[in-house]
DNA sequence: AATGAATGAGCCTTCATTCAT
DNA sequence: AATGAATGAAGGCTCATTCAT
């Protein structure tokens, strides 16, 4: 349930700052990666930190909190940096655009990490991933916030189902990703977002002829 | 001894249709359904379709081909109502409906199904999934071909992604599927069907005021 | 304990004269030959006697009958063999040399059975190997009588210790053989006979020097 | 983890020194003895040596290579034990007699450990028969040096076969033995050495009368 | 006599987790 | 805090044998 890191409220949060905390996470997305989910034991991951067994169950209360932690870790990154991209975007056209080219680079970024969170993490128990849907939650907010405000600025068709878009847009960004992370990641990821971002906002209602906003 | 082999007696006899083949993987959804993959030992599954341990592999070669089977089975299900079901209809946009919908009846129908689909066979290796995607190809193919017959009856985008399309319409429906078994099933899937299509076909270019094909 | 065969007194004995009993011994040499004793399972036997799996059970009351039936009906020709062949021979040194020459022959002439008798049966348990070693008794009792014959006409030594001789024959004769058959049976086994012979009945305190019976 | 590691700790340590990897092994021995190769569980020789069936498995790398080593370790000791023995004597006559003995003496003194060797490492598969062939091997160096010696010094026949004689020594001894230990031990083996060995030399050439080496 | 589909007991091995040091 | 040796539960698969046809 609890990854194992302690704050300490008004003090010094300190095992998530400690190096070997981030040393576990970052060993296990290699291992993982490298020797797929169901070949990589606590003592694979141990190794590749660089730390004993036993060292492990210090800083996380089981296996499974180990890959909790990973997904907090990196997905609380990836909705920060998408947050931040897309801060200085006017529409939500613009938005959703960075949202997926911010999503798809930073993956293209890490092909270790696009592996665990495309194939190797979906390999886990339910429970796990009803924890990792949790954390999913907060991307598909950004997702949620971006239509909301398109429907309100008009871009997007006023009786939207939100719920439903919300499905297709996270659903396709997934799919893409997924085929592009199964099929060795020879083309380039970024070059799909542009493409990807029309279907999506055309599904939203927006048209294109109608107002010109995302025209260079 | 293998699955898929063929004996003529009298007649054409496929072994596939013989009871316990169907039995077997009958009981593999049912097991897997109410016990999640990772508790459903082969001797569970025997004993559901009321057959001996060893039974099971005088019809299947592993546990793991099993689930192939079982996709294979239920998938292959799948397409031949959907291919049927389409067969009937004059414009894509109809036929996109159609599968739609279908997909989404087959799956009400049979939420073990569901549950193990969208959720239990995911937990399987890299390998197995390899094998899962090849019978999925099949599914995908319907998909394009909707896609291809769209463009040029110009219901479509003239210049249509069309593998960029094929990714949003199934993922947005693998994702619509995977929200509606996690959350317990509680809403009617089929009356969404009309809300994710017209979201699909809006993002593939359709415009509804240009050719009312679809109204009712 | 049975091998299956029925005899009934007066009358024509029954199954092994029956072609199918001879038929699953001769499959049970070729299978083990060629997969060795842990790979030969009855389906397999079977399937080269060209029978199915329950017939054997009509001839054998289990597997490992058929194995003491394999060893009983083979040595028990070997056995035949070595006294015919003896038969003719004035001098137990003479005798020797056929016993040894013979059996080196007969699974020169039978390689498959060669790797079953030297190291494939050999693998079994305690309980059929000691049913083996009832069936050699009878080869044992032929060295026997040569020894004692040799020790009566003063060819052997007059004080030689005929239980430790004939564990020195028979086991020098197994031993040949085995590594023989190990090494691949690229040399000539029945070469070697003379030589074994040689050290052998020297050993039994034969002397060349005194008697010239040997001498071509 | 494996077998034949070596650690420097302050000094030179072997892993094979440590208690566990001989307790498992004597364990092995005990339980084979007891209750045969087939009926011999993994469990069982856990239980025996005092640790968990995990534990096996840090010390041997399956079950398999329990029983090599085990060979390794025995046979080892014999070797070594029977080259020490040997060292003081002069003659090949008294060298052969020496090791006659202490094999049979060795074994005498280690009834369960005869039964292992003579008897159930032979019901193993053809590859573990194999690798217990390559530790025979400096076991039959032996008997070939002392061959070769004994040929020099003219104890020997000078043309003497040296291979067979080897496999004449060599199948003798294992013949003795193994009837010594399925007729359940009941005679003095140590008491035979003298017998198979004036039976054993006489076979290589040696005269008694000629030289009286080995008198009292 | 012959078949062959069905049975079900039995075991080696892995690996997450613990705990004495 | 750190170690890593030790633990022990748990399951997929084989195959000799049976028996209804």
């Amino acid at each position: 349930m609890n990854d194992g890191s302690f704050t300490v409220k008004g003090f010094l949060e300190v095992k998530k700052d400690k190096p070997k905390y981030k040393q576990i996470i970052d060993a296990a997305v290699v291992v993982i990666a490298e020797n797929g989910y169901h070949q990589s034991q606590v003592s694979k991951i141990a190794k590749q930190a660089g730390v004993a067994d036993g060292t492990i169950y210090l800083y996380f209360k089981n296996k499974e909190s180990i890959l909790i932690s990973l997904f907090e870790e990196k997905m609380g990154h990836f909705t920060e940096k998408i947050r931040e991209e897309i801060k200085g975007n006017k529409t939500s056209i613009e938005k959703l655009l960075k949202l997926i080219e911010t999503h798809f680079l930073l993956l293209s970024e890490d092909y270790n990490l696009a592996i665990v969170t495309q194939l190797e993490l979906r390999q886990t128990n339910l429970d796990l991933r009803l924890k990792i849907n949790e954390v999913l939650k907060e991307y598909l907010h950004i997702i949620d916030s971006i239509l909301i405000e398109g429907v309100q600025s008009g871009e997007f068709d006023p009786i939207l189902n939100i719920r439903i878009a919300r499905k297709m847009i996270f659903g396709t960004i997934d799919e893409v990703l997924t085929h592009w992370v199964m099929s060795g990641h020879k083309q380039s990821l970024v070059d799909k977002a542009r493409d990807v971002h029309h279907l999506l906002i055309r599904g939203c209602g927006y048209r294109q002829e109608d107002s010109r906003l995302l025209e260079q």
